[in-house]
DNA sequence: TTGGGTGCAAACTATTTGCATTCGA
DNA sequence: TCGAATGCAAATAGTTTGCACCCAA
C-alpha cells in the first residue's frame, strides 16, 4: 500500500491544474485516470487503463474509461496511436514523436523526433489542411 | 455508388496467373475478389469489398471475404493500411508508398514514395528487424 | 478421392450508447 | 440546486471461429 504514494511522480493537485487547465472538470475518476497516464510517458490501451485504475478496488466503469480517454485526446492531454487493428493506445506523451510498433509483442516505443523526419511535406489535396504526421516503423522479432 | 462494370482492366486469366505465382489456389471467389482489387489501386475496407463482389448477386461470404483478405495480405499481394480505428483498408497498390487520411471522409489517397521519404532510420530496437515503415499525414476538411 | 476452401451462423472483442443515478461547483 | 458526469447493461460493428459441405487438383 505504500508503494502506491511513494512513487507518485505527479501529485493530485499537479494532475488537477493540469485537466483545469484544459478546460476538462476535474471528477475523481477522470483524476484517477490522468494520475495513471501523467506518471510517466506510456503507451496504454483503454483496456490496461481500465485494469490498472480497478487494480487494487473497482474505481472506475469502463464505459466511463473509455468516455474520459476519448476526452483526453480530443483535449490535447493524450494522443491517440492507430497501429493495431485490435485496439487503440493512448500515448501520454504529448511531444512531437514517432513510433516502433513490434507486430509480434504487440508493444509501442518511442522514436524520438529528432531520429526521424520527413524529408519534405507533400502538398496536401486541396481543400485540406494538415492534422499530423504519424510515422510508424514495423518491427518483429529479428531472426537469425 | 461505384459501377462495377469491369473493363477488363485484368483479364480472369492474369488474376489466376498473379494468384499462382504467389502460392495462392485459385478458387473461383478469390478470383472474385482479386479481380476487384487488382482492376486498379485503390483502398477498399472488407465491407466494401464485400458489397462490391456481390453486388449483382451473392457470389462470396463475409467469411470467404475476411480469410481471403488475410490470406491475400499474408501473400503480399495487398497491403493492410490501419488508420481508421474502426477498420482496416486493403491497398491494392502494392508499391513503396504512403497515404494522407482525411480523418472526416474517413478516405485514404496515395503519397508518391518519391514525395516523401525519412531522412533517417533510427536504430531499431535491439533484436528486432524492420518489416515496414508506414506514414499517415492525417488532414481535415479546410476551414474557411 | 480428398484435403483445402467455403458458407453460415454463432462467438468475440473493442467501443459506444441509453438512461437512471450521483456528484461537483 | 442542477446540469454534467458516471455506472451499468444492452447495443454496435468489425472480425474470427467451428463445423458440415463442396470443389480444385
Amino acid at each position: 500500500m505504500e508503494k502506491v504514494t511513494e512513487t507518485q511522480a505527479v501529485t493530485r493537485e499537479a494532475v488537477i491544474e493540469r485537466l483545469k487547465a484544459s478546460g476538462v472538470t476535474p471528477t475523481q475518476q477522470r483524476v484517477e485516470i490522468a494520475q495513471i497516464l501523467f506518471a510517466r510517458p506510456q503507451h496504454l490501451s483503454a483496456d490496461q487503463v481500465l485494469a490498472i485504475v480497478n487494480a487494487e478496488a473497482p474505481v472506475v466503469s469502463k464505459a466511463t474509461v473509455y468516455n474520459t480517454l476519448g476526452l483526453f485526446a480530443e483535449k490535447g492531454l493524450v494522443r491517440e496511436v492507430i497501429v493495431d487493428p485490435a485496439k487503440v493506445f493512448y500515448d501520454s506523451n504529448t511531444s512531437s514523436h514517432h513510433h516502433f510498433f513490434n507486430v509480434d509483442t504487440g508493444t509501442l516505443m518511442d522514436i524520438d523526433a529528432g531520429q526521424v523526419e520527413l524529408n519534405a511535406m507533400p502538398d496536401l489535396p486541396s481543400g485540406t489542411v494538415a492534422e499530423g504526421v504519424d510515422i510508424v516503423i514495423r518491427v518483429r522479432e529479428g531472426e537469425r
